[in-house]
DNA sequence: GATGTTTATGCCGATTTGTGCAATTTTTTT
DNA sequence: AAAAAAATTGCACAAATCGGCATAAACATC
């Protein structure tokens, strides 16, 4: 590839070629992309890792896939699925016939739909489309989908039609799929699906954080809520586990 | 232009490879992969445990088989998926930059989801989740999902909420996944779903019934529409079709 | 314009991951 | 039971990643 003689490059500028490399080969590897690019492969490896987060690209070991390989779509799905699924049996815990819960999407959240018991009787009101999928499965729950634009990378409805729905609905819980984790909060890095997170938390009695211990201490731009709104934090580990230590007095419980 | 000859496969890339090669012949040998793919047998088996261990294949001596249920067969496994793919196509035809277009679930409406070429500019209005998800993975097609109660035989929303959002929506084409057709018109076996459906051609300017042949002449407790109301009728045949005869001056056209 | 803060980048050492090789054990075939 | 094939285990080595730190540019504030 033949570089066009730019002397300095801005970030954005280098990241829209990344994008535009991965499009055309499916793939990139890092160390091309430092040659390409005339920067450190740790540069590249922060701008991989950011455009991964904004789920733009799949980051792997060595370099990045465009999300198109969907086989890593599958098999995210099934990352951590152990921590997961213990995280998702706790949470169920907690759900009573006749409950209202609110829900949000993510792996771990629809692995708790997958695991739920056939007998509950609980009405879920969802804006993730594939939450409300699973859920349908379930003979006794009633799933209603909060409709709206359908953000292209979380994959949730947004926009002002959804946060006015949420805000007509009083909930028993409101379950939130968590990107960002740390001491000063949940966090998140798309604008659109913080505010109907915010109003998803508003909307409900009390408010239940399900996260897998790895994702802990992780921080987005943009903040959600602080740990005081958080009711129930739940991992896969002992309440008691050192990890968990510096958020004990900081949320309700955790379980 | 210079290629960047990639001697060099990410681990994740060399898996898909092996996934697909898999999904193609239902079995392989760690043998044949190690040559293929120009790794070692240790590392294929490593890579094959890994997928094994996902779920997404079967772990046997000497290679690996796929599973019954693998996600690219969720595509190619739709049944009559040839035929669909051509009624997809048709459909896709009578698509231009800028439009607006209503549409309901169904494998055939799914299959012209993902049949949709990435430039095209269109703003979908769908009652079906699953149709959402797939169209949201265009870049380009802006989607927005219309919210409700989740019908739990046809994984639709419906219910009041929905049709009256429906009523304020005005679209240049509506598209119905069709249960029953026949000289009679569209019918349904579901109130709620004949409900929405009425709304959704009610709020469009066209109607386009995109079915294959097998589906014609088959026909529902509940009618939708008589067939005056359909502009497009679309199915694998040709136009011409001895079996489309007796439909050619009841419909607008038949492609 | 001086000073402090944030952002972007590169560098380094410690750690993790991916891979191949060889020795050993298990499974299959003959 | 012997031989062949495949799997497992442990190890070594290179590549990639992580985390902290230093630097410099860009930005903000006084």
């Amino acid at each position: 590839m033949i570089i066009t003689e730019n002397r300095i490059m801005l970030k954005k500028e280098r990241q829209a070629q990344i994008i535009k490399q991965i499009n055309l080969h499916n793939k990139v590897l890092s160390s091309d992309l430092s040659l390409e690019l005339n920067v450190s492969e740790d540069t590249i490896r922060r701008d991989l890792n950011e455009l991964a987060q904004e789920n733009i690209i799949v980051k792997v070991h060595g370099g990045a896939l465009s999300k198109s390989y969907n086989f890593t779509a599958t098999q995210a799905d099934t990352y951590a699925y152990n921590e997961k699924n213990i995280v998702a049996q706790k949470t169920i815990s907690l759900f009573r016939d006749g409950m209202t819960v609110l829900c949000s999407g993510g792996t771990t959240m629809r692995v708790i739909a997958t695991q739920l018991p056939e007998n509950l009787n609980i009405t879920f009101f969802t804006v993730s489309p594939l939450i409300a999928l699973e859920l349908a499965e379930h003979p006794n729950a009633e799933v209603i989908l909060l409709g709206g634009k359908l953000s292209n990378s979380s994959k949730i409805s947004v926009g002002g039609e959804v946060v006015s729905k949420i805000n007509e609905i009083k909930a028993d819980f409101c379950i939130l799929g968590i990107n960002g984790f740390d001491q000063d909060g949940i966090s998140d890095s798309d604008y659109e699906v913080v505010q109907v997170k915010k109003a998803m938390m508003k909307a409900s009695k009390q408010l239940i954080t399900p996260i897998i211990s790895e994702k802990l201490n992780s921080t987005l731009r943009l903040q959600v809520c602080s740990l005081d709104k958080v009711d129930y934090l739940i991992t896969e580990l002992s309440p008691t586990h050192q990890i968990l230590e510096s958020y004990q007095s900081k949320v309700g419980y955790i379980l």
